[in-house]
DNA sequence: TATGCTTTTTCAAACTTTTTCACTGTCTTA
DNA sequence: TAAGACAGTGAAAAAGTTTGAAAAAGCATA
């Protein structure tokens, strides 16, 4: 009933009179041939509504034209966004994506890679999780020689290009902007020190209080584990109920700093008044929420289309020795819950 | 450098002395295969990680074990953890999935299909756009024999399979709760009503007033175009100035519903004292609202899993008169937003 | 006309896997 | 004992496309 069958380049040559070889040139713009010949093969082809047999063509060549895309969690706004960008800017090269996600689990993350590896993608685009120190799963890509590029959270260990968000930049906005904005005593919710965004936001952070004469005052900085929008909650509850609370509070991530929201809210303090707060990676959320939350923003969809450049770049030139960072610039949304009336 | 050769089926037929289809039923559990030879091919293939080449694999089956699927958006709550879902059952049955977006236009959609008809998926799973009326661009998979399975919205102009959240049940449940909750002036802000599941949600909001004794009041009712947050805003700005204000609105989503929050709260309504406030398909931001925002649950991950099953069903039965319509459950959270203090 | 050169086309191989058909023994049964 | 069943294996073909080498064709010059 269904099945329609589908013409062949063999179809085409037998009807022509012309051999395969002919016809595959002819349609994939070989020079040296005629141009009577052509034109016939290809009106011929666009009657007939030829398109070429896709396993075919990447049996033959062997490659796929498909790429895998490994991020921590799918549902997530920043990687959605990520996603996105990479999915249209690989369309745009002829290359389709491949996703799979790791749930911020080294185990996980290394079945995603070899289900990748395993349907023949020609190259890797990653995010590493937080529990990713070592790479051997990620080396596996580069023996085969497939290319692999890492973004967003990345690891030393693998020699690869990478792309990152100019995090410590990213957090020295946000935290000079507070000062500005007549906070003095700044604390911090960060991650984890080992991950590298993390430590590069406290140290942007940290660089921010020194250039203008603040101190850092160890108590005010806590480090999440989860980046969760509990941790985010407690953490300033803590903050707040010490000895010494804070009058600002700059979050690694919009989650944190919504958990922050929430705990001083409920607490009855009046943001941003009281205490204010910045968050990072400009979630959806941040411009619902009341009041709405100043974040730094990772141009998550400029970022995907970027890697997915740098990967096919890699595969073209079959240049497998780069290792450079590219850092993308971030820009500082300033919103209600950092502006002082 | 890179290029480490993979071993084939062949060498280790060759390594063996054994030829290459006994080699290759001993890999894929023929019968009336000695199991001496089975043994002996499964350690040597095991001990060399000999993996089959996808491509030629995909070539000779004539079929990609990939399925396509298109989305409205992937940077969307709702469609990002359909994605998450759709992706954990068919890597389970050892598929996967290429993603496409069609930005809610016809046009992106076609061209979308005709990108994954191309990439030789072997099935698709669509949520069409609002735009999509007749269906010739997904027709087309069926032509060829590619099994499609529509979900969350459809058409009926396209004889598949369908799965679809039961949104007159949801509506009905959201309305009735408000009722129960003591609002009687209960609103609605609509979708399109061309588009299946807005008229789905607009009819379960009609029953529930209608069960309760409540009339529908035309005015009440708002359509919202392209279902934003600014809608929401400005069409609970007009309700609310109106003469005959209501008590409560349903919203045909979360960001509707945070919408009409929005402007609630910068005319100082008092939520949910004032004005209830009901949502539908629970974004993650309707947990971190304040007040934080009830809605109707649509089980995105399940749904996105139940499609790919129901697509390979079909793939294996290539039973393709299939048209049944699958609904899901849904389930009303109740939040701060509608439980009057 | 033979030679050389260029342009155009064809030939044949190759890529890996699966599957159909055929073959050789061995065992069972009428 | 002849016929048939069956287990186990191999040989070969097939799938659609691309590509390097070779061949053919066309044309001009010596």
């Amino acid at each position: 009933m269904n099945e329609k069958r589908k013409i062949t380049l063999k179809d085409i040559a037998k009807e022509l009179k012309l051999s395969p070889s002919t016809v595959s040139r002819a349609l994939n713009g070989y020079p040296s041939l005629s141009e009577e010949t052509i034109q016939l093969v290809k009106e011929y082809a666009a009657k007939h509504q030829y398109v070429p047999n896709t396993m075919a063509v990447n049996f033959r060549k062997n490659r796929t034209s498909i790429l895998g895309m490994i991020v921590p969690q799918i549902v997530h706004h920043f990687f959605s966004t990520t996603i996105s960008g990479a999915l249209e800017a690989a369309k745009k090269r002829g290359y389709s994506v491949l996703l799979a996600q790791s749930y911020d689990h080294l185990k996980e993350e290394v079945l995603a890679s070899q289900y990748l590896l395993g349907m023949g993608v020609d190259g890797l685009i990653i995010s590493v999780s937080n529990e990713t120190k070592e790479a051997e799963h990620l080396q596996a890509f580069l023996d085969e020689g497939k290319a692999v590029v890492q973004f967003d959270k990345i690891t030393e260990s693998l020699p690869s290009p990478k792309l990152v968000v100019d995090d410590f930049e990213g957090a020295y906005q946000a935290t000079a902007h507070l000062i500005r904005e007549g906070y003095r005593k700044i604390a911090h919710l960060s991650g984890r020190m080992e991950v590298k965004n993390a430590e590069q936001r406290f140290l942007g952070y940290k660089k921010a209080l020194e250039d203008h004469g603040l101190v850092l005052q160890e108590e005010w900085v806590k480090s999440c584990f989860d980046i969760t929008e509990e941790e985010g909650f407690s953490f300033t509850k803590s903050l707040m109920e010490s000895q010494n609370p804070p009058d600002a509070l700059f979050c690694i991530t919009d989650l944190v700093a919504l958990g922050a929201m929430n705990y001083l809210k409920s607490a009855n303090y009046s943001i941003p008044n009281q205490v204010g707060l910045v968050g990072f990676s400009n979630w959806m959320l941040s411009e619902f929420t009341s009041p709405t939350l100043s974040s730094v923003d990772q141009f998550g969809e400029e970022m995907g289309a970027k890697a997915v450049e740098m990967l096919i770049e890699q595969l073209q030139n079959t240049d497998f020795n780069n290792t450079e960072t590219v850092q993308l610039k971030t820009k500082l949304l300033v919103r209600g819950s950092s502006t002082k009336s």
